[in-house]
DNA sequence: CCTTCCGCTTGACAAAAATCAAGAAAATTT
DNA sequence: AAATTTTCTTGATTTTTGTCAAGCGGAAGG
């Protein structure tokens, strides 16, 4: 998997200017069950899933919570820990043997002064995040459960038989008993 | 209200430097009703409340669906829209008389262009964006609809008697009737 | 000042979803 | 392969929420 290509396709920038970020991502390796990240601790990872898959997580008195499965082809750290070097809120675990193509924070930092470009790049990332996120607010407001398990399920097809159903039952906001009798018609 | 003073807080830095960004701004009059954008035009504006209220809502089918209740010290715009010149999704009416100060779109690109570090207040300013999503959409999938009330009306507490409650209603994802039993409690 | 409109509340009922509990199925470990 | 753990499904019940309809009250406009 070439860091490049995506950058031009995620960023939109040339494949020339793209190479130069390729090689400070540094290959890493994610046991089945492992940690990408825990909460209150600084995520200092900016990473890309080159294959498997991640859960993002977050304890509450009651229950646990699953914000977000992550899977090949999507970007992965904490953005507000990482950019902020904030305590994370979230757990990041491995659902199952994953890998990344990982930028530290400290290179990181040297794009950032270096590279007069890289802040735009950096400033598109966060847009499309906060893109998703407001469309993911939208169906929340606007969408029945049932509706919301049908978006998901289009986006998402392959999670289905990877992913503990339980968890995306959290991540569409509702009870795993609800989305197996919603799955079931 | 002093712009320069605002861009110190939100972005953390120095207010000699928030200073450049000071003239650019424009004051503006927004009439109770008026629209500062409608769904499919490209948004032109980077704009701060300083007094009044906006309301942020799309058109479905079936009903319309309020996105967000903006109040003065709050950024405006449509942020896909205006960062990548795309169709806005939302329509942001005034609720009551609003006076904004605006950046046009063609004064942000020259500081775009000329100001080396815009694109890093600017991403700092998307992830702020990024993570009041994040947590609202926590709190969809772990609060409940009374749990949701509360923390909105902690944190909005004087929108509860400027904004017709239909509209806060439907920031929170319930029906008009379900919040309106929820508060009689 | 009166009328009209809009927003809010309330009640009755229907629909949706959560909870609790039991058992089946699948995956993991031994 | 058997045992154990985890996950998923299903049923019964309760709780929550939505829908429809009626009525109240205040604001806006004639």
């Amino acid at each position: 998997m070439d860091i490049a290509r995506v950058f031009c396709e995620t960023f939109n920038i040339a494949e020339t200017d793209a190479q130069k970020f390729n090689s400070k991502f540094v290959h890493e390796s994610l046991p089945k069950n492992s940690y990408f990240l825990r909460t209150g601790e600084r995520c200092s990872k900016f990473s890309f899933i080159a294959s498997g898959l991640v859960r993002v997580f977050a304890e509450t008195e009651k229950k646990e919570v699953t914000q977000w499965i992550g899977n090949a082809g999507y970007f992965l750290t904490d953005v507000s820990s990482f950019l902020f070097q904030q305590p994370a809120r979230w757990n990041i675990c491995a659902l199952s043997e994953t890998t990344l193509w990982t930028l530290s924070y400290d290179d990181y930092i040297h794009f950032e002064k270096d590279l007069p470009e890289w802040n735009m790049l950096e400033k598109r990332f966060v847009a499309k995040c906060f893109a998703m996120m407001e469309s993911r607010i939208f169906d929340f407001i606007s969408l029945s459960a049932e509706e919301r398990y049908a978006q998901y399920f289009k986006l998402f097809p392959h999670h289905f038989n990877q992913v503990p159903l339980q968890y995306i039952a959290s991540v569409l906001g509702m009870s795993p008993e609800t989305l197996s009798r919603i799955r079931a018609r």
